[in-house]
RNA sequence: GCCGGUGUGGCGAAAUGGCAGACGCACAGGACUUAAAAUCCUGGGACUGUAAAAAGUCGUGCGGGUUCGAGUCCCGCCACCGGCACCA
């Protein structure tokens, strides 16, 4: 409840604020000032009393609605009537919800919107200061979708209106041969002629009815029609026809473009299907090269009109001075567009955060949203006796009807938040988790998350983390390391960046970004090397692997299986592998006879006394005080380096092949030094905590010690000077091949090696007559001999 | 189509440019046992060779290159996995 709350103020946070462009970031919503027209046009002009709601009239409240970070939408949205629930955009795969893969459909509805469009630019270029996988900053690259290009006026023949496109490749301007509007664009209806109507009218319905899954399938053949209206291009003059089709999307860009099928694609595939022309506008650097269809970059070529040539120019240089000479003339501008959309941020669900908003209706009859005041939360569901929707569509909520009411003159919004919302800032709770008073205090946050030191981004600098910072962990900003998967990657990680942004541009926390460093374990497939799921009846429960074989052989295989990163299939024998490995610890430890003389005993006794069966579990008596040999101090050393290592690269499953090592070795010592063991139990302690802890107790018992559990032991350090040795091998090789191995002492110089690795037995039938043409001496490494 | 990742024994995998296959699984042989399980020991890339050895040749997806020396670095391919995709 407490958690509601606070995730319902960040909520109020994002509806109270704006994203200024001047600035470049979020600021409460009191900044926000007025367009002259609507301040002249205002009849009542005081906004500084915005809870008693009445003051504002309707053109201010649609100016303030436009521009908060939270907001209303009738915007067509994805539904998934299987669902019965809207969806984000990151939430549907293919036409299909990413849950349970039903079909979605687009649906005008009324739907609370989240502004992340304005933070496209900030989750783009902060990318760079965060220490994520390469693929996974691709994802979300790919995801925001920037690109670069220009908007681009063409009058309409006849009509005062015109129609703005947006297109990466203004220097292609004089190859456009005809125009394409969206089904939906808003001039369609306008600008079709009256023997057109019919067709456009037809293919609209029929765009309209296709649902998103059939768009993308249907891809592959080009449909569309003809408005039977023209557009004048404002290079060159030319009249050139204006269709519309499916293939140009109404929510992307301006919702038209202008079409290039020499030089586009899917310009060409549809010129062609049409037969409109083609006209060449760029030659390819490669004289052989086919121009039709060409998207690259070249020269451009029949590129001149009346005020402007292109032609000669290569692309970048077209580019630019095309985009320059729209520009002085009015005729467009240089832009940049983000296949990014808003957040669809509403759901028709039971379980969730109710908003914390009321609708009211002014003395226009014009019903509008409000928020509730801070002290108001958390706002708390109903309780209902049935969580379904209503008959007549309406979220759960609404069957509520006191619930309703429960504010005096005003309706309590129905629709409740995503699962997303939530897991957008827990991170930050858990630094502060019982605050009543914030949702974190400035301390815990600026402890936890380590901003001292940290400088703070803005657009367009360098990264401003230093490879000093990078080392230091205590100076890395944010959370100091985050271990997920992929399937998050366009989704969480993209919405928790998006709050914590809000968050940080409103002062409430101290980093640009959550998340500092990113692992993506991989998956787990199945053991027969598919993707785990119940239809192919290839899922590994846990729960049986845990009973089988404990919680730490369980742990143990999966950071035993390979790299942390990489997707591995997984095999219950391999489970078993470290399960013995665990009994063979176990057996180095704890006398085999006193555990025979238990196990005997616990067939026989009643199961009340097992505890205290277990004290006739003894120690080894191979387990002393005496002082560890040379071997044994350095294979426990070699173990701590290497265990301490690989932890700190998070190579689990060599840092556990080292300890499996070491205990190959310890199970032929006859006398096991007391510090030894107690040493290697504290390596063993992150991987197998509960058999560690057990040893460890039972080790201090027996030598009348008291324990602190291993959680709190300083971790062990290994000395060097024990790793040293006095000789060592190096491997011999004839012309590159390996030969033969010597054993030298470690401060041989070269004449000594040399002298030990011609009188090498195995590399000796290979230099027996043969002229030595060079040696090459690597000390500690290797020798090479050339021989002819 | 675009982007990212991965290719090494029968399998999961190791290897700062310097003895490829550590460690584990599976397998085979042996010890213990009346027997089995458990445990312990031994073996093991392929091919040639040998009674058995010894010894040699080949071998890290494919083809080139750099280097005394390449699983590792460079260039060009191929295959598989993941993501995006009518985004102008």
């Amino acid at each position: 409840m407490e958690y509601f709350k606070w995730t319902q103020w960040i909520f109020l946070k994002l509806y109270n604020s704006w994203f200024n462009p001047e600035t470049n970031k979020a600021e409460p919503i009191e900044t926000l000032k007025f367009p002259a027209e609507i301040v002249a046009s205002g009849l009542r002009p005081d906004l500084s009393v915005p809870g008693a709601g009445t003051t504002f009239d309707s053109a201010r409240r649609a100016f303030v609605d436009s521009k908060r970070l939270a907001y209303v939408s009738e915007a067509p949205v994805n539904w998934c009537p299987e669902l019965g629930t809207v969806l984000a955009n990151e939430e549907v795969i293919d036409g299909k919800s990413e849950v349970g893969g039903f079909p979605v459909i687009r649906k005008p509805m009324r739907q609370w919107m989240l502004r992340i469009t304005a933070y496209a630019e900030k989750l783009l270029a902060d990318l760079d200061l965060i220490d994520w996988s390469d693929s996974l900053k691709e994802m979300q690259r790919n995801w925001i979708g920037r690109s670069e290009g220009a908007e681009v006026d063409f009058q309409i023949d006849g009509w005062k209106e015109k129609i703005r496109v947006f297109t990466t490749r203004p220097d292609t301007l004089f190859g456009a041969t005809y125009m394409v509007l969206a089904p939906e664009h808003a001039l369609v209806d306008k600008i079709t002629t009256g023997e057109q109507c019919e067709a456009v009218k037809c293919y609209r319905e029929h765009a309209a009815r296709k649902s998103d899954l059939e768009r993308t399938e249907l891809a592959k053949e080009k449909s569309g029609v003809f408005t039977g209206a023209y557009a004048i291009n404002p290079v060159n003059g030319g009249k050139i026809p204006i269709w519309i089709a499916d293939y140009v999307l109404a929510s992307y860009g301006t919702g038209a473009i202008m079409a290039v099928p020499a030089h586009d694609t899917r310009d060409y595939e549809f010129a062609g299907k049409f037969n409109l022309p083609v006209i060449q506008v760029v030659q390819p650097a490669d004289a052989k090269a086919d121009w039709q269809g060409f998207t690259g970059d070249g020269v451009a070529v029949n590129s001149t009109g009346p005020e402007i040539s292109l032609t000669g120019l290569p692309t970048a240089e077209a580019k630019k001075m095309i985009t320059a000479w729209l520009e002085a003339n009015s005729l467009g501008k240089r832009t940049i567009n983000y296949k990014l959309r808003d957040w669809l941020f509403s759901r028709q669900r039971y379980w969730g955060e109710p908003f914390p908003v009321v609708w009211k209706k002014g003395p226009d009859g014009q019903s509008y949203h409000e928020a509730l005041p801070e002290s108001s939360l958390p706002v708390l569901p109903p309780v209902l006796e049935d969580y379904k929707p209503t008959a007549d569509g309406q979220p759960p909520l609404a069957r509520a009807k006191d619930w309703l009411g429960e504010i005096p003159g005003s309706t309590r919004e129905t629709n409740t938040m995503p699962q997303w919302a939530g897991s957008c800032w827990y991170y930050l709770r858990y630094l502060d988790v019982k605050n009543a008073r914030s949702f974190v205090s400035k301390d815990a946050e600026s402890y936890w998350m380590g901003a001292n030191g940290c400088k703070v981004n803005s657009i367009g600098t360098q990264p401003v983390i230093s490879n000093l910072q990078l080392a230091t962990k205590s100076m890395t900003p944010g959370v100091d390391l985050y271990v997920g998967g992929t399937e998050h990657a366009v989704l969480h990680l993209l919405y928790a960046r998006f709050w914590h942004k809000v968050l940080f541009d409103l002062g409430c926390v101290s980093t640009p970004e959550p998340f500092y460093k990113l692992v993506n374990q991989g998956l787990i497939l199945g053991e027969d090397g598919q993707k785990m799921s119940k239809s192919r009846g290839n899922v590994v429960n846990p729960d049986d692997v845990l009973v089988e074989y404990g919680a730490d052989a369980f742990r143990l295989y999966e950071m035993f299986m390979g790299p942390l990163q990489e997707t591995k299939p997984w095999n219950t024998k391999g489970v078993e592998g470290v399960y013995r490995f665990l009994g063979r610890v176990w057996r180095l430890f704890v006398d085999e006879k006193s555990e025979t003389a238990f196990e005997q005993a616990e067939t026989t006794a009643v199961s009340s006394n097992r505890g205290e069966l277990l004290e006739l579990i003894l120690l080894d008596g191979g387990i002393t005080d005496l002082a560890a040999t040379p071997a044994q101090f350095k294979a426990l050393h070699a173990c701590i380096k290497k265990v301490t290592d690989d932890l700190d690269g998070m190579r689990f499953n060599t840092a556990i092949s080292a300890m499996m090592v070491f205990i190959n070795e310890a199970m032929t010592w006859q006398n096991k030094p007391l510090p030894v063991m107690k040493t290697f139990l504290q390596l063993l302690a992150p991987f197998a905590p509960h058999l560690a802890e057990e040893l460890w107790a039972r080790l201090h018992a027996t030598f009348g010690q008291i324990a602190p559990s291993l959680a709190y032991t300083p971790w062990p350090k290994f000395d060097p000077a024990l790793l040293v040795e006095s000789e060592i091998e190096i491997p011999v090789q004839v012309n590159g091949k390996f030969r033969d191995v010597i054993k030298v002492p470690v401060d041989a110089n070269n004449a000594t090696i040399e002298a030990a690795a011609k009188a090498a037995e195995k590399a000796q039938p290979f230099l027996a007559s043969k002229t030595i043409k060079k040696v090459i001496i690597v000390p500690k490494k290797m020798v090479n001999f050339i021989v002819g």
